[in-house]
DNA sequence: TTGACAGTTGACCGATTAGTCATTATTATA
DNA sequence: TATAATAATGACTAATCGGTCAACTGTCAA
């Protein structure tokens, strides 16, 4: 495990417990045993901290509830899987979640609003594309509404998970929202939203290919796999280059996504390209 | 307007414009032109303030969707009412809402949270009773994943409202929320929550007599009317006695409710011996 | 055994915090 | 006008914050 790791670990933990802005830098330190100093060689501020964490949770929930939606082949059962698997994750991470539910960007800077604006509807997108493969074109008008509706019903339960610290049965709880879901998708005919939500500085933080060619470059320093390097390095050539060909890209992926580091970009790389 | 209504309003504003933990007295006083001294005056502390508002707040919502709904004949017209003025006062007070929203008791006292959960459970009975005024007892066994659903709905679109600051059309929106309820409300078969939420320190901090014997002495000081003076002393009084009678206490009610500083205790007590 | 070096430390810095209190300004009373 | 009472001030304290950096430790090759 990574110094990184071990730091983001102890953080999770103080944070959910105490809020981010009210746990000290050095509450950290003390909590993972090592000094203030050793803290500021792993991250450049408090801030890159957060920023990690935020990203490092919101990356893996949204590809862990989008593989297992893509992997289950009924389309009935999408909706199930997508509700047990997202309660699922919530309560294997609480901490994070319950930081996710309550610091919806506070006091925290605007590059990490950026950040969260951007998983947000990357998370929206996806609910989307399954609330269309599940019911099809029917609710072309109701979407919008449809992913609020479906956010607040898990962000309500969810809450409450927190809350009371009762155990839940989440299987139980995905019927009876697949259930809900399906009801308000074949009956309800009301629109509000003509159109999604368009959050402030969401467009510009649209993936820029910039982004993902720096975090591989950064992916790159952690990896001494002699062949993930060597793909790393053509695939950002290949991104570089004004006519990228998306069978190199996914070809390159392809050697690259078994590693932890790479997966989230590789990931996004698909989702473009395929 | 009192000194502490001053110093609440200019809080609100900064608490909502940067966060709670991230706004210093200081800077409270600096906006409405008093002394750091002159604060500790109002209050004993940065929490008695937070704590001050939440209830100010708090109170003055649920007080205000109650009425509004109460006075309300059509059974069918409740529901609609409850949206509109809900969404009404959220974006009256955007402020608070976005406090409420984002920083549901992060690192706050323990004496915070047990209020909140206070005033979460009057509301969400409140809830309760409506949605059985309006839909009758079909939804007995249904009444608590319905108070969780709509409270989702309603954290949802409130939480859009804020984050693009977009102008919204209210009547609209409580349109498609009563479709909403109603369609869940009528063809929602599976149930979830089969008792209510049971909040931790909720059921202790019950709105003991004593808590409202002593909101009731503080409010006396406020006050210069002498029938008030009088009611509020013979009121507690008759609280303290073994053998409270109901129809004194709402006789003395009636005399104090006009009054802003007694209005809330007035609206629990009504509630209590109604 | 020496010396170069990466990794680690914790005392320290300037800024900021909540909260205090001797002092001053204002008002009411006589 | 003089005196008492109350309200308001802002310099001050002790603590804590994020962040820095000269000094220290342990590990190797020579």
């Amino acid at each position: 495990m990574t110094k990184k790791q071990i730091i983001i670990d102890a953080a999770i933990e103080l944070f959910a417990a105490k809020g981010i802005e009210a746990t000290s830098v050095q509450q950290i330190t003390e909590h993972c045993g090592i000094s203030k100093g050793a803290f500021y060689l792993s991250f450049k501020s408090k801030d890159e901290l957060i920023i990690a964490i935020i990203e490092y949770f919101m990356s893996n929930i949204i590809m862990d509830v989008d593989h297992a939606v893509s992997e289950t082949a009924n389309r009935t059962d999408k909706l199930y899987v997508y509700f047990v698997k997202t309660f699922t994750i919530l309560s294997q991470y609480t901490g994070f979640a319950e930081i996710l539910m309550r610091e919806r960007s506070t006091t925290i800077s605007e590059k990490l609003i950026e950040k969260v604006h951007f998983f947000v509807e990357m998370a929206n997108g996806n609910l989307t594309k399954l609330l269309f493969d599940v019911f099809g074109n029917q609710i072309e008008e109701k979407q919008y509404d449809l992913v609020v509706v479906v956010n607040g019903m898990v962000h309500s339960y969810a809450q409450m998970l927190f809350e009371s610290k009762q155990h839940i049965d989440i299987q139980k709880l995905a019927e009876t929202l697949v259930e809900k879901t399906t009801i308000l998708a074949m009956n309800s005919e009301l629109v509000f939203l003509k159109k999604p939500i368009s959050l402030p500085h969401a467009s510009e933080s649209i993936p820029p290919v910039v982004e993902i060619i720096q975090g591989l470059q950064q992916a790159c320093t952690y990896s001494s796999n002699k062949l993930e390097k060597e793909s790393a390095q053509l695939l950002i050539e290949e991104l570089q280059s004004d006519t990228t060909r998306a069978a190199i890209v996914l070809g390159l992926v392809s050697n690259l996504e078994k590693n932890d580091k790479f997966e989230w970009y590789c990931y996004l790389l698909r989702k473009q390209f395929q």
